[in-house]
DNA sequence: CTTGGAAAGTCAACAAGGCTGACATAAACT
DNA sequence: AGTTTATGTCAGCCTTGTTGACTTTCCAAG
C-alpha cells in the first residue's frame, strides 16, 4: 500500500518502511509527550519563584529573539487572542521587564523591548533550558540532531514553518 | 551559504561542536514550541466536537496503551495530581467511555478500560496524530526518525524515561 | 479634510485544567 | 488493633485560554 513518497533516503534493499508502522508512529508520539514536559520543566520551576507562567516566559523569548516586534507580530507567532497576550504583557510591564514603544513609522504599533531586568530573566530561563537541550544533543550526536530538526520541522504547521524560518544569517 | 548543515554529516575529524552553540540550542528550543503545537492541533480540532480537552486525550491515550491500568499507575505517568485525573476520569466513565473495575487481587484498585465508544474516539484522535505524525516521518526518512527518538529520549526526565520504556507488550 | 479601517488597549464574563487542603472509605499490611 | 495505601470527593484558588463589546489612536484613501 502507498507508494513510498520519497522516503528520503537509501533504503537499500527491501523498502522496510517499518518506521512507519503505526506502533513507531505511537511511540513517537509518546516520546513527544515525555519530551516536551522534560523540555519545560526547568523553565516552569524558575517560573514558579517569580509568580510567572508559561505564558510569560514565552512573550519573553520571543521578545529576546526579536527586539521591536510588535504585539501583531507576537499573536501571530504565539497564536493566542489579544486579550490573553494583553494580560501577559502588561504584567511584564507593570514589573519592568518589558517595554513598549510606540512606534515611529506607524505610531498605533508598540514595539517591545526587553529591559535589563528583563534579559536577566530571559538569561535565567534560556539557560536552564538550553542547559538540557545541550545535554540531549550531546548525548545524541549531530547526525541524530540533524534528524530531530527535520522531523519536527515535518511537524509544524505550514504556516508556522515561516516564524521557525527567521535563521538568522548568523554573520559569517 | 553556511556550512552549517554539514554538521550532520561528516564532522570527521575536528571535533565541530558546531551543533551545541547557543543560536543551534535556540533553534531546537523553537523547533520544539513550534512542532508540539502542530503535534497536538488536530486532536485539539477533533476534541472540540466532543467537549473534551487535552487532558481527556492523554487518559484515552494512556488507558488504550495499557488496558486495566491503575488510577495510581496513570496518575504518574501524567503527572498531575489525582483531583486533577479524577474530574477528566470522571466525565469520561459517566460519558461511557471508559470503565472501572475494582480489582481483583487488590480490591481498593481500580483497573481502567475503554469502552466500545471510548475505543473508536481514541482511534479517532490517534489516526489524525499519526497520520500527521506518518508524513512527518515519511519526508524526513528513517535515519532522521532514528535521530529524532534518541534526542527526545535524551530531553525526558529520566523518572519519565522507564514509562517511555514499556514498550509495547499490551497485547493490541 | 473626512472617514474607513487597522492596531492596540480594556472591561467583563466564562471555561478548562492545573493546584492545595481536608476528609471519607475500604482494603491491605504489620 | 492500628497504620498505611488507593481511591474518591468537596471546596476553593490560580493561570491561561476563550468571546464579545467598546474605545482610542492614527494611517491612508477618497
Amino acid at each position: 500500500m502507498m507508494a513510498d513518497r520519497g522516503t528520503a533516503n537509501a533504503l537499500v534493499s527491501g523498502e522496510s518502511l517499518l518506521f512507519l508502522t503505526d506502533e513507531q508512529l505511537r511511540r513517537g508520539i509518546e516520546a513527544m509527550f515525555f519530551a516536551y514536559r522534560g523540555f519545560t520543566a526547568d523553565p516552569d520551576r524558575i517560573l514558579q519563584n517569580y509568580a510567572y507562567g508559561r505564558a510569560h516566559h514565552r512573550a519573553i523569548h520571543f521578545i529576546n529573539r526579536s527586539p521591536g516586534t510588535t504585539v501583531n507580530n507576537l499573536l501571530d507567532i504565539l497564536g493566542v487572542t489579544k486579550q490573553s497576550l494583553n494580560r501577559v504583557l502588561r504584567a511584564l510591564v507593570d514589573d519592568g521587564l518589558v517595554e513598549s514603544r510606540v512606534g515611529t513609522r506607524d505610531k498605533r504599533e508598540r514595539h517591545l523591548f526587553l529591559t535589563d531586568a528583563g534579559t536577566a530573566l530571559e538569561r535565567e530561563l534560556s539557560d536552564a533550558q538550553r542547559s538540557r537541550m545541550r545535554a540531549a544533543y550531546r548525548a545524541a550526536g549531530p547526525e541524530a540532531v540533524a534528524g530531530f530538526r527535520t522531523v519536527l520541522e515535518q511537524m509544524m504547521d505550514p504556516d508556522m514553518r515561516r516564524h521557525y524560518q527567521t535563521t538568522t544569517e548568523s554573520a559569517s
